[in-house]
DNA sequence: TATGAATGAGCGTTCATTCAT
DNA sequence: TATGAATGAACGCTCATTCAT
């Protein structure tokens, strides 16, 4: 019962994901539909639903994807020694998560993996997150460096919603950021 | 140009109000459709939408009435003496937004007012909310209440979202809040 | 039971008329919209079906009284020769029914007085068309000019038709008219 | 890119068509609801819209397709000989435009094919109805069957029109036809 | 007369998802 | 796997007209 997957099968699927990227690049994730990607694949409608659960795992796929980009270039970095420098270096994070208000939403949704079911990508690059907190915080001796990461974490999240919010839109998440940082990690 | 506002009009909004609300009972936030909210207000469709923008609108209105009589009672309550006393005040509250993963992300999404246009009757919640954690906080003199304020904001948000996450099922949004308050106002 | 029409009715009336026209001049018949009208006009939208059975009803007015004027210069000028000749004093007639499709499908079907109750503004125009028709070939001794009228009312509405199809769009309705007279008169 | 047209595809579009006829045949075309059509196709909703436009759409190939069958009717004929030969072979023309306003104010609207860009199948019939007319009065040297036939064409309408007017509704539309036949072919 | 909130039937639309071929 | 027609449950909206005050 062990089925190779065949070269098809890989092709069309990275033939979905190409469209996915390009209908992103043009409509943005919120306007993603899929009857564009699938034409723009130049496949049907229910290649589609072959290949993906659903619309929300091709999301999930393409979320996923680039913020794993932006933890590799993290991972690559040394560990920040200051509140100025991890918001700095947390920079590309805030700024993809921000991008759009939909996009922060399905990702905080898929955070948690929504269902029980299974860890998809995003939620997967939320324990890469964690992790990395973890090893920033890891040489302090005042808290366990999971706590401050989780504090970090939350601390991250409500630094970008208030970017989304019409009373706090002059300061930016990155100076906000630093500001709960430095009272967190004081 | 000021037309002031008839006792007619009060009672339909009324009626269209406890018509939702009954629906809620029922069938939940998430399950409530406006045209079961119509009829059980026995109003015209046209009525609804001539009351509020869209069901959007009705679900702020909804919510934000729920989170303020929440408010009313935290306010009329002595300030909490310490991290277990507040994460048990703030039972309710958690309560109430985690009883349906809809109800947390609509208020998440409404929490900072969606659009920039105008704040609606969530996000002044989340002032009161503000005002509330300022209030619980002021006689501290390491850090100024206002961030100490949106950092139980912050924990809060965590504490509920963990709620939902698969990986963290197992503890309560409230036992989580307690260990972020200890670390965050040790 | 016999009212005098008091002062405050016809100075209604009135803004109502004026305001109607504007918002023709800005959209059109089609275009038009009791609520703006009202709006314009400054008085509530009861008040309006007050003065006016309903929005066709004004219609009926505001159409019939711009046919009006168009017969009035018609009835002025001394009964013209030639097919030619017809076909040039009915161009205002021809400009003006042509000038939005539902303009013409209005006053064709109000031509006849579409309900049997009473004859409106229109349909009184179509008299005088008529009565017109039958003084311009008063002199013919071929045929009796209550046939030849009708007769040419039947070629300005096939003219006018024409205008708005597809596949006639090229010529114009005038010059159609004066093969069609060409035929019928000759 | 030639898609070939699947027999599914062509036996829902008839299962739809005859829904439509079967509730004309209860309610009549003016009292045509789409909800209606849909539920006894038993099909979704968003199936009709998938197959028509929108409601105009259906009507026109409905209507045009009841035209379409008088017209065969009319094609297999003898051409008639004389003013009343006409009007009698146009009975069932004129009995089916004129059994509804409604059907007679649509097929007149759409006559010209309202909108530029295409022509409908009642505009088709239109261009059946012209040719048949010319070779009504192939025959005839006095003016070329084009015009003729334009004038027929106007002259039924004509009276046609008349029918649904108050004024003359005691005199029958086939009557008043032959009148102005006899006129326009002496 | 004047007011303006309420009516209400129905159309159009959306778009992810399913399923028979 | 691939196909693409069909699904279907709401939502939003229109806007002339009515009616209680």
């Amino acid at each position: 019962m062990n089925k190779p997957i065949q070269a098809r099968t890989l092709k069309t699927r990275a033939k979905l994901i190409d469209a996915a990227k390009a209908v992103v690049a043009t409509s943005g994730y919120e306007g993603l539909r899929v009857d564009e990607v699938v034409q723009r694949a130049g496949v049907a409608k229910g290649t589609f639903f072959a290949h993906f659960r659903d619309k929300d795992a091709l999301m999930d796929q393409l979320l996923g994807a680039e913020m794993d980009s932006i933890f590799d270039a993290l991972d690559a970095e040394p560990v920040p020694d200051s509140p100025e420098a991890m918001a700095d270096a947390l920079g590309p994070l805030i700024a993809f998560m921000t991008s759009e208000r939909y996009v922060f939403d399905v990702i905080l949704r898929y955070s948690g993996a929504a269902g029980v079911t299974e860890i998809g990508p995003i939620a997967r690059t939320f324990e890469r997150q964690f992790r990395l907190f973890a090893r920033w915080t890891a040489q302090r001796d005042d808290l366990p460096p999971e706590l401050l990461a989780e504090g970090i974490q939350a601390f991250l999240i409500q630094a970008m919603s208030l970017q989304f919010c019409a009373l706090h839109a002059s300061s930016q998440a990155q100076d906000r950021l630093v500001t709960y940082l430095r009272a967190w990690l004081r």
